[in-house]
DNA sequence: TAGCAACAGTTGGTCGACCAATGATATTAT
DNA sequence: ATAATATCATTGGTCGACCAACTGTTGCTA
């Protein structure tokens, strides 16, 4: 009902009595949806949903730590282990201990996974494209503005 | 990158080179500080994030067969035998057989069940309120209706 | 009626994600 | 130097979510 527009300024979202929480409930519809269309594209290249975010930041950032990924990724560090060790036996990562510090690890991506790359950026504009379908430019811009601004929101909640 | 912001409304987002798919992307990141903050919550209430979806669900709607929550709640069906069963373990819900179709049980709230909805409202009030900090009517409105465009991309691509 | 397709739930497996606890190594304070 | 503390990564456990394969029922149809 009214998908487009004229919200009715008068209207007020939050009478609507079907969910008390409609933009978190809608959030979590619409990322749950996000992530199964996300697990359709990706597994035509043989990745799972997550890892190739992770390939994607270290053809982008180039080689790193661990605890830099955990950090700039915002994942748990178990998480960050297990998926590396997924992607280690697929051969698409490789790690090698610092010698500067032995208690570090250095991951870098293997020739085979840089080679995916262009197929993860493939599938990324795919995704967006069929996500955003039918969006205008200002829309996008105005999506994206709307997010960032949620996501500084629940990052400024998250250091209790 | 640039972490605190300054989104600056007259910037294009689809230019930012550093990600091809901006908008699934940011999608990605929200949904998942949503979903900790979510955890958060709910921790407090004894439960784990998805959970509260089904008890909403239940308490809403009323008793249902699984294969309506599967339904109404776009899952998986394993996904919910095995939240049911948890659910179930700890006593917040009932499953009954049907005995007008021996295939299919009827879940139901318990009393304890229905005694957490008043504090489950409360954690998505407090969620929404904590997420949408700083939104305007006008900018709840202009969110929820994006982003039930997205979903409804989403799904219509979901019948392939 | 016999047989087969459709439907309802379950189990087992994998992945992403979390937390809690642990073992190694570095850093720092004392 | 030694002890206390912090950091880096790993393991083990749980949950949500998926898919694939499977058991029972029900329904349809030949």
């Amino acid at each position: 009902m009214d998908p487009t527009g004229t919200p009715a300024p008068g209207t007020d979202v939050c009478d609507t009595p079907e969910h008390v929480g409609a933009v978190g409930h809608a959030l979590f519809r619409v990322a749950r949806a996000h992530r199964v269309a996300a697990a359709r594209l990706l597994r035509e290249i043989g990745l799972y949903p997550g890892q190739e975010i992770m390939l994607g930041h270290l053809a982008e950032h180039g080689d790193a730590r661990q605890s830099r990924l955990v950090a700039e990724l915002g994942l748990d560090a178990s998480t960050v282990t297990k998926s590396l060790q997924r992607l280690e036996r697929q051969g698409l990562v490789e790690r090698r201990p610092d010698p500067g510090d032995r208690r570090v690890s250095v991951v870098a991506l293997t020739a085979q996974g840089r080679d995916l790359q262009d197929r993860i950026e493939d599938s990324w504009r795919r995704l967006d494209a069929l996500t955003c379908e039918g969006f205008t430019d200002t829309d996008r811009t105005a999506l994206t503005a709307l997010l960032h601004r949620l996501e500084r929101n629940l990052a400024s909640c998250e250091e209790d």
